[in-house]
DNA sequence: TCTCCACAGGAAACGTAGGAAT
DNA sequence: ATTCCTACGTTTCCTGTGGAGA
């Protein structure tokens, strides 16, 4: 029933961006000054997760490139540090890379170095960006532009300095989530590249739209999951049993990609919550010491203490793979699917 | 209203891995 | 081979918040 699995996956690049065409005026406009051969504005685009800021971002770099030669970098910015960050741009430019302990001041001078044209720097996955020190180091930067992304951009915008904040005022793209016949209209195209011909109609692609709420990276996780469904089924078409379980599914393969991104330690701590769960803090601690010997037995890992372990709980958090319950000592930590399961071998612990 | 307790999260100190310099 | 230096993850210490109970 499917016919290019990739069609469906976060890497895949479609040949034209649907509805989203004021925004690319937007940016286009931003980026102008780069064909004259003078420093772009920068850009902050926002949005709620899953709408596709990340592929927004891509397409408007791509677009510009194809017009003019541009040197540019793109970076995941999560869970990087002020020389992380440096560093990873240093490795996108052309150019040999950094040693990987070479100093944070002799990274940014690098930087500035290297930069001897107008140059763009896409920081993807920004939300924590203002609690480094890289987005002073980059504005340091002549001739580089920041186009930043990130879910909140109030709250990004709280976070950093005055001069920081000035440089987007008026560049600020926000991408809401897309109405029902829009993202209808994205999935058709994912589905003419990826599906076998008549296996979904219209107004089964328009209910996927409905389900997933404008969010284009769960509707099109659905589209897949819906034909999945109906081949392990054996339905010659998908059905509408089909189309009311894909949403499970597409939900449950979004947080095993999140899950299987981050590394042990939060595997241990996940497991921990999915077991036993739902738990009170000191709960949760309390089975850790318990069984800490076992759970990493099998591992060069050493357990964490408690406050590395909260650290463990709110990125987990973050990644929408577990919930709080309540506040304050009333809280409690629960899995948001209990069959997202780690694929890492720890260890059975006993209560 | 006051004190105690549970909890989250910030800041600085610390330990370690690994590359560069000698 | 050894020493030095740095980044990074973790630990330690601390503060702030808010509910429970006297």
């Amino acid at each position: 029933m499917i016919t290019k699995t990739h069609v469906f996956e976060d890497t895949y690049f479609p040949r034209r961006l649907r509805h989203r065409e004021a925004e690319m005026d937007f940016v286009t406009n931003a980026f102008e000054p780069v064909v004259r051969g003078q420093q772009a504005d920068d850009i902050l685009i926002h949005g709620p997760q899953g709408v596709g800021k990340t592929i927004f971002a891509r397409y408007a770099l791509n677009h510009l490139t194809q017009r003019t030669a541009v040197q540019h970098a793109r970076i995941g910015c999560l869970g990087k540090s002020t020389a992380g960050i440096v560093r990873a741009v240093l490795e996108d430019l052309p150019g040999p890379d950094p040693h990987s302990t070479m100093p944070r001041e002799d990274l940014c001078l690098e930087l500035q170095e290297r930069v001897d044209e107008p140059t763009i720097v896409v920081l993807d996955e920004a939300d924590d960006l203002p609690f480094t020190h890289a987005l002073d180091r980059l504005a340091d930067v002549d001739g580089l532009s920041m186009v930043v992304v990130c879910h909140d951009d109030d709250g990004w915008l709280s976070h950093v300095n005055d001069s920081i904040r000035h440089r987007f005022v008026g560049n600020i793209v926000d991408l809401g989530t897309y109405g029902v016949d829009e993202l209808a209209d994205i999935l058709e195209e994912r589905r003419q590249v990826g599906l076998q011909p008549g296996v979904i109609d219209e107004d089964q692609l328009r209910t996927l739209a409905d389900m997933t709420a404008g969010k284009a990276r769960r509707a099109i996780f659905a589209l897949r999951a819906a034909a999945e469904l109906a081949h392990d089924r054996r339905h010659r078409q998908i059905r509408s049993e089909d189309i009311d379980d894909s949403l499970d599914r597409a939900d449950q393969r979004l947080r095993e990609e999140h899950l299987a991104s981050l590394p042990f330690h939060h595997h241990v701590v996940y497991e921990l919550v999915r077991r036993h769960g739902p738990l009170a803090p000191s709960e949760l601690h309390d089975i850790y010491e318990k069984t800490a010997e076992s759970l990493y037995r099998s591992t060069e890992q050493t357990p964490i203490g408690e406050r590395a372990r909260r650290n463990k709980l709110s990125k987990l958090e973050a990644y929408d793979l577990i919930e709080v319950l309540g506040a304050n000592r009333h809280r409690e930590y629960r899995v948001c699917d209990r069959a997202v399961a780690s694929d890492l071998e720890i260890a059975p612990s006993a209560r």
